[in-house]
DNA sequence: CCTTTCTCAGTTCGGGGTCC
DNA sequence: GGACCCCGAACTGAGAAAGG
């Protein structure tokens, strides 16, 4: 069970430690374990309670209120808020308690519902890169483990996968060919993936070559699909990549192709990128892209 | 109806301890 | 040694209740 600071807790929930000592005085809302030496910790369930009442305090309930409140009680309001409407905030707390927890069934019906509330692309936008935002602050300070982070991208790529099954083979007249790929050892392929399915829901022919491609199996792939557009991402500083020699060996590989590149990795490179390579430095940017080469596309 | 008082919730301050 | 944590007390502001 994974454990966590006053600091951590205030960095998630958005309470400012103070005030959750006060909380502690005054209403016992919470009693988190101590250190030898009186430093508070907290666990799990503690961090997923606290959510819980962070979300209905933002939605007007009064902290004493809440403190008279049985936990079940406080579950089954938030489970009514959840469903009823679309503060993103909410679904992205809601889903950080349902991942600490592991719970399936409500870390699906969050999403699930948030997709038919406001669509696919704005789930991802709105709710799924927030919470995957407040993930990365637990894992920066250690305080979540592996598991919790293969559980929660799991089934949010479980839920893009299905999405683009619904896409395949509903290709426009205007469309674009794609290949998409991740360079070998970049193990991020959220980004990739919700970019495969933007293109699809816009009619584009994507090639998805996903994680771990080898320049020469990349190569192969090539000269079948025959590209528009080649676009990868790097976001992990751990590889050990030459990242001017990547860039060339893409435009040169298919002079007819443009390059499209993101994650932070390129974004803050200090790289000379050829003519034909665009760098896009947010998923919005590669959404305004996608739109602009995309007639009639409207959303959802 | 307006002023005063009370209650609630969050913030600030100061002094001391702990951790890295 | 500096960042972080603990605690109690006092302060602040908003809103509700009381009362003249």
């Amino acid at each position: 069970m994974a454990t966590f600071s006053i600091k951590d807790i205030e960095a998630v929930s958005g309470i400012r430690s103070h005030t959750l000592r006060i909380w502690e005085q005054r209403y016992g809302i919470i009693s988190p374990k101590r250190t030898d030496s009186n430093i508070r910790y907290y666990d799990d369930d503690d961090l997923k309670y606290i959510l819980n009442i962070s979300i209905l305090n933002k939605h007007g309930y009064k902290i004493s209120e809440i403190s008279r409140m049985s936990k079940e009680h406080i579950g089954e309001l938030i489970l009514k808020l959840s469903g009823h409407n679309n503060i993103y905030d909410t679904q992205v707390k809601g889903l950080m308690g349902a991942m600490l927890s592991f719970d399936e069934f409500a870390f699906h019906s969050i999403l699930t519902t948030s997709v038919i509330q406001i669509g696919m692309e704005q789930t991802i936008m709105r709710v799924v890169f927030p919470f995957l935002n407040e993930v990365g602050v637990l894992w920066q300070v250690g305080s979540i483990h592996p598991s919790h982070e293969h559980f929660a991208s799991g089934i949010i790529k479980q839920k893009l996968y299905v999405a683009i099954d619904g896409n395949i083979g509903r290709h426009s007249e205007y469309k674009k060919r794609f290949l998409l790929f991740l360079p070998e050892n970049e193990q991020h392929s959220l980004g990739l993936l919700f970019a495969n399915y933007l293109l699809r829901a816009r009619g584009h022919e994507v090639l998805y070559l996903g994680q771990e491609v080898p320049m020469r199996d990349f190569k192969d792939a090539l000269g079948g699909h025959k590209p528009d557009y080649i676009f990868t991402i790097l976001t992990a500083s751990h590889i050990n990549i030459d990242k001017q020699e990547l860039v060339n060996n893409l435009a040169s590989v298919w002079s007819d192709a443009k390059i499209l590149l993101s994650g932070i990795q390129f974004v803050k490179a200090d790289i000379d990128f050829p003519e034909s390579v665009r760098v896009i430095k947010k998923m919005e940017d590669f959404i305004q892209f996608a739109n602009s080469i995309s007639h009639n596309y409207s959303q959802n």
